[in-house]
Order: structure tokens, then C-alpha cells, then sequence
DNA sequence: CTTCCCAGCGCG
DNA sequence: AAAGCGCGCTGGGAAG
């Protein structure tokens, strides 16, 4: 069953779709639900609950009682009892406050992210829908998805259902614009070439990133678990007690006075790049630039103390107590997950770093009492995701080994594991230069389907053409500009646009590989998400997903549950991996520990 | 004053 | 030893 949610003048439009995005005949009538009702009953709660509850931010918005939500949260969750495939603009837009009403759906179809990828997908490039994207996308001179579909998001945390963009005029896209697209997009899919489920595959990805969406919301109302004294006291033995608002703390003040000492340079800003360039030039210390390696390679008195003011000051700016502040708040950290943020299909995230949590704090990330955290990453999950789209059979002997890069090491390098990862490393990003670039006719003849494989999509990126995941997410095409370039007549110009295209050869190289690993982990999510709603559902545990890092997930679950959270991770690794290539000899095997405290795990 | 870019460093 | 992919955030500093 296939659920259309729009925005209406007067609230929300509910509509019943087919498979195909036609009106369902048997039930044509679009359901208008008033934002009345709901203003009435989704009032915002600041500070304590009246039933005694800390109140977390998340809940603020939600009625006292699950029965009590009227309006559309009411409406909705009335309507999941059926459950049925919803499909809305973008899932940020809806999601949240549905979630923040207590209402949680299994499953969604995101007209946004999905039309992204239609729109670029060489597996639909021959379509109409395709075709009339681009030449929006050229119009615009702008990568959007097609069909406008792309009002500014609300901020996602605050405000009620009915608050989303647009609320005060008109709603930027009627039930019937929505459906239209619905339409063509399921149209494009169905013209995608049957040749190699090329079609199951772009379904598989559509699926994946829908449900990415709902995870993502899903995690950030959740929140990940942050011990704030933890934190502090993480902060404290580093860098001093907290100080005064704009002053640095005692243990960087004690390195800075130490600097301008030995470098005798009184008033001596360390934080200004500039400033820095010119004490050390004016002691001897003929560096380039004031980067960590290249100051490594100097052995003045000054540069330790400076080193260390480096790596106390980053911990202060980044991830000290004025972060603290902005986003913990009751036990939480609930950044904003930015699906489909990243080309190669990735997600990114905005507001407080939240996919570069720094190992010196990973610390404060605690299990509540009677919980754990499971966290799973999947083990050198690149360089395998290679040797599965290259069926590269010598390769796939060697990674039957738990440590992928001693296998092949074992073949090929004599066993020297260092450089057999040097190697595939290097084969993945293109290394020219240095160690990697070295070692890469050696790992070309002991495997030459693998090398092949990503020589392939370098030459491909070159040449400007596009590359394409294992599920069917495509490089954006080169720029305008970027064939201007390559057209050049002077001796200087041409290593200039050969350069260029070089570096777009490395990009689609990359793209491949840290495409397909996005693939499959979108689908490892999807998968661990159903294992864990499914035991939600049948009561046998509470557990949540609270993170996720590109090739790691976390789960916070009661200790009773820990067992079968396990199970499901694993399962999941192993449905991600058929999903992608079907049944092939080649392991996806995820590394997963139980802790307390997340700066236990590996 | 605000806006933008850079250098540097955190993560995978 | 310091090249070769993808991001976000900070403070400094220049430009508007």
C-alpha cells in the first residue's frame, strides 16, 4: 500500500496511491487532515514532564499520552496499522515531528533523494526523466533534483507537524505535483535495463536510501548516549580547569608562555598560522607551511611544546566545553545526519561534527546504566567491496582471510603486510608518487582484475564520463568548464588540463569503490534497522541505533539484549552482501565489540 | 560591520 | 615518508 503525505492549505493531504503512482481507484478520495486539531494538542513542553520524566529536547513536542496525539500524528499512526509505503517530499520535512509525537513508521519512499539519483544514474539516463533533469539541472546551472523539488528545510528540531515551509504562504508542492513525480520517477525505474538487475539493483538502492532517511531522523531524535561529567573530566585532565569565557585554558596558557620563550617571541599568537611561520623562520626552523608532519621534521627545543599546544588547542576549539554546551543537552548528543550529502552517497552531517567524534573524547560516550553499547564496524570494508565488483578471483582467495591484507600479503608481497596495504591502498586512490606509487606494477601482476578494475574508472573519469556504484548512484558529470579546460593549445595549458583530468580520474576511481562500500552499508543499516524494529516488536528488546560512520554502526541496548543485537548485526552484514552480489566467495566480515564506553571499542 | 576563503586537523 | 579519495569545523585574515 502506497501512502502520498503532502502539505495542504489547511494542513495535510493524505492520499492512497497504486504501485505505479496513479490514484488507487478504489479509494480515490484525497484525506484532508486540519492542523487544528493539532495545535491544539501538540503544545511544547520546556523542562520537566508533568509525569516526572526528564524531559529530553526530542519529546518536548510530544502529548502526555500516546492515545491522546490528534491531528495528523493520530492520523498517521492510525494509517501505519496498515503498513504502508509512505511517500513524501523529503523525509527530514516529516519525519521528525512525527517521531517527536511518538508516532515511528517502517517504511518510506523520499521523493527528493531518490529523484537525485534517478536524475544522474546511468541506469536511467536514457529515460525522459532523466533527459528532463539535465536540462533543468543545465538551465539552473545548478546540481538540483529535478522538478524544483527542493525548498529550504525547516529546522528540523523545533516546531510542530504542520510548521514546515512554506505554512505561511502556500505549500511550495501540491499532493497532485508530488504524485506526478512519484509517477515518473517509478516510470524511469521500470525503463532501467533488466541486463544484470540493473533494475532490482536501482530498487535495492531507492529502498536503501529511503530508509537511510528514516534512520537518520530516527538516530538524532534518538540521540547518541554523552556523559557531560564524563566529558568534563576528559576536558579537565587534558587542558586545566574550565576557564573564563575567551580565555585559554591554564595547560595551553603554561605551552603558550613556554612558546614565546623559546622563540623569543613576547607577544606571540600560536594560533595564526602567519604569526607562527614567522617566529619559527626568524629561529632557523625553515619550514613551509606550520602542519604537524613538516614541524615533526624539525628537532628545536620549541617544536615539542608546540606540537602539544597544537593537539591541547584542537581538543579546546573543537571539542571542548563551549562544544559541550551547544550540543549535549540531558545525556544526549543529536546531530543532524545528512543523507545523501556526500556524492558518492555517503551520508555527511551538520552541527557539531558528528562524523569526526576525536578518539581523545570517545570516552564520554557512555552506555546508560543497565545498557550497552555494541559497536560494529565492518573490516577493511573497501578493498573487499573491490574484489567483489572485480571478481577478482586471486584476490577473493586472499580475502577469505580475516585480515584481508595479510592474504595478500601472503601472495604477491612475500607477506610484508605494511606493504600490501600501501599497495591496495595506493590502487584505490590513485597513488602516482611515494611508496604506493611504487608497489603498484607489483600488486597489477599478481592481481590484475582488481587493478584493472579501478584503472578502468580512472580512465573513464578522464576522459569525462561518468562511473556507476554496484547499485546504480553515478559521479556527477564534469562541469561545463571542466571540458573547456581539457581543450587547450599551448604547451602549458595542456599539463595543466592533463593534471585536471588526471585528478577527475581519481576521483572516479575512488568513486567506484567508496560508492559501492556507501551501497553496501546503506543496505547494512536497512537490514540491522528491520532485525532491530522487529525485536522492539515482539518485546524481546529495546535496543536502538544511535550512530553511524560510514562502515560503523552503534547500538545502545539493554545488557539482556546484547546477544541478539549481535546476531543481528552480523545477519545483517550478510544480507548487505547477497543484496549487493548475490551468493560469492568473498567475506564481509564486521568486528564487534561491547562496551561501556565507546573509547573501549578497537 | 559581514562574508568569504584558507590553513590546519579531526574522522572514514 | 608525507603522496593519493571523501567530508565538517575552527580561528585567522583578507575582501567587501
Amino acid at each position: 500500500m502506497y501512502l502520498l503525505l503532502a502539505a495542504h492549505p489547511d494542513g495535510a493531504v493524505i492520499q492512497e496511491l497504486t504501485a505505479g503512482g496513479l490514484p488507487n481507484p478504489r479509494n480515490p478520495e484525497p484525506q484532508i487532515v486540519s492542523r487544528t486539531a493539532d495545535r491544539d494538542n501538540m503544545t511544547h513542553h520546556v523542562g520537566p514532564r508533568p509525569d516526572g520524566m526528564p524531559a529530553r529536547p526530542d519529546t518536548a513536542g510530544s502529548p502526555a499520552g500516546a492515545n491522546s496525539a490528534t491531528g495528523l500524528a493520530a492520523a498517521v499512526r492510525d494509517l501505519e496499522k496498515r503498513r504502508p509505503r509512505w511517500i513524501w517530499h523529503r523525509t527530514q520535512d516529516w519525519y521528525p515531528a512525527l517521531l517527536a509525537a511518538g508516532v515511528e513508521l517502517e517504511r518510506c519512499y523520499d521523493l527528493a533523494l531518490c529523484g537525485a539519483i534517478l536524475a544522474h544514474s546511468e541506469f536511467t539516463a536514457h529515460t525522459a526523466y532523466a533527459q528532463n533533469a539535465e536540462k533543468l539541472t543545465q538551465d539552473d546551472d545548478l546540481q538540483q533534483p529535478p522538478r524544483a523539488l527542493q525548498p529550504p528545510p525547516p529546522p528540523a528540531d523545533q516546531g510542530s507537524l504542520f510548521d514546515d515551509p512554506g505554512m505561511n504562504a502556500e505549500p511550495r508542492h501540491t499532493a497532485e505535483e508530488l504524485r506526478a513525480e512519484y509517477a515518473a520517477q517509478q516510470e524511469a525505474v521500470a525503463a532501467a535495463s533488466a541486463d544484470g538487475n540493473r533494475r532490482q539493483r536501482l530498487q535495492l538502492l531507492l529502498a536503501a536510501e529511503s530508509a537511510g532517511a528514516m534512520i537518520a531522523a530516527e538516530m538524532q531524535h534518538a540521540g547518541v548516549p554523552w556523559r557531560e561529567e564524563l566529558h568534563e573530566r576528559i576536558l579537565a585532565d587534558y587542558l586545566g580547569p574550565r576557564p573564563p569565557a575567551g580565555q585559554r585554558p591554564a595547560k595551553l596558557e603554561a605551552l603558550n608562555t613556554e612558546l614565546r620563550r623559546l622563540l623569543n617571541s613576547p607577544g606571540l599568537n600560536p594560533d595564526s598560522p602567519q604569526e607562527l611561520m614567522r617566529a619559527l623562520h626568524r629561529n632557523g626552523i625553515e619550514v613551509k607551511s606550520t602542519r604537524q608532519w613538516e614541524l615533526k621534521e624539525s628537532n628545536h627545543p620549541a617544536i615539542e611544546p608546540l606540537l602539544a599546544y597544537k593537539k591541547l588547542s584542537r581538543l579546546h576549539t573543537a571539542n571542548g566545553w563551549t562544544w559541550l554546551d551547544a550540543w549535549v543537552r540531558n545525556g544526549r548528543f543529536q546531530p543532524e545526519y545528512v543523507v545523501g550529502g556526500v556524492v558518492s552517497g555517503r551520508w555527511a552531517s551538520r552541527g557539531g561534527g558528528a562524523l569526526q567524534i576525536p578518539r581523545q573524547i570517545r570516552g564520554a560516550v557512555h552506555a546508560d546504566p543497565g545498557h550497552k553499547l555494541i559497536v560494529a564496524d565492518a573490516s577493511q570494508l573497501e578493498p573487499r567491496v573491490l574484489v567483489a565488483l572485480s571478481q577478482d578471483s586471486t584476490m577473493a582467495e586472499a580475502a577469505r582471510d580475516q585480515d584481508l591484507y595479510a592474504g595478500i600479503a601472503a601472495k604477491g608481497f612475500g607477506g610484508d603486510r605494511a606493504k600490501a596495504k600501501m599497495a591496495l591502498l595506493g590502487a584505490m586512490y590513485g597513488a602516482t608518487s611515494g611508496e604506493a606509487g611504487r608497489l603498484m606494477p607489483q600488486l597489477a601482476r599478481t592481481y590484475p582484475r582488481a587493478v584493472g578494475f579501478v584503472e578502468q574508472a580512472a580512465r573513464a573519469g578522464e576522459a569525462g564520463k561518468t562511473v556507476t556504484s554496484r547499485l546504480g548512484r553515478s559521479s556527477p558529470p564534469p562541469s561545463e568548464g571542466w571540458f573547456r579546460s581539457q581543450q587547450s593549445t599551448t604547451a602549458e595549458e595542456q599539463r595543466r588540463a592533463d593534471s585536471i583530468a588526471r585528478s577527475r580520474g581519481r576521483f572516479t576511481r575512488n568513486f567506484v569503490v567508496q560508492g559501492s562500500a556507501a551501497d553496501w552499508a546503506a543496505c547494512w543499516l536497512a537490514e540491522l534497522r528491520r532485525r532491530l524494529r522487529a525485536m522492539r516488536a515482539d518485546g524481546s528488546a529495546s535496543a536502538e541505533l544511535v550512530f553511524f560512520l560510514h562502515d560503523e554502526v552503534m547500538v545502545h541496548a539493554p545488557d539482556a539484549a546484547v546477544d541478539s543485537c549481535i546476531r543481528a548485526v552480523e545477519d545483517a552484514a550478510n544480507a548487505a552482501k547477497e543484496l549487493l552480489f548475490g551468493r560469492i566467495p568473498v567475506e564481509f566480515p564486521v568486528s564487534v565489540a561491547v562496551v561501556d564506553s565507546y573509547d573501549n571499542a578497537k
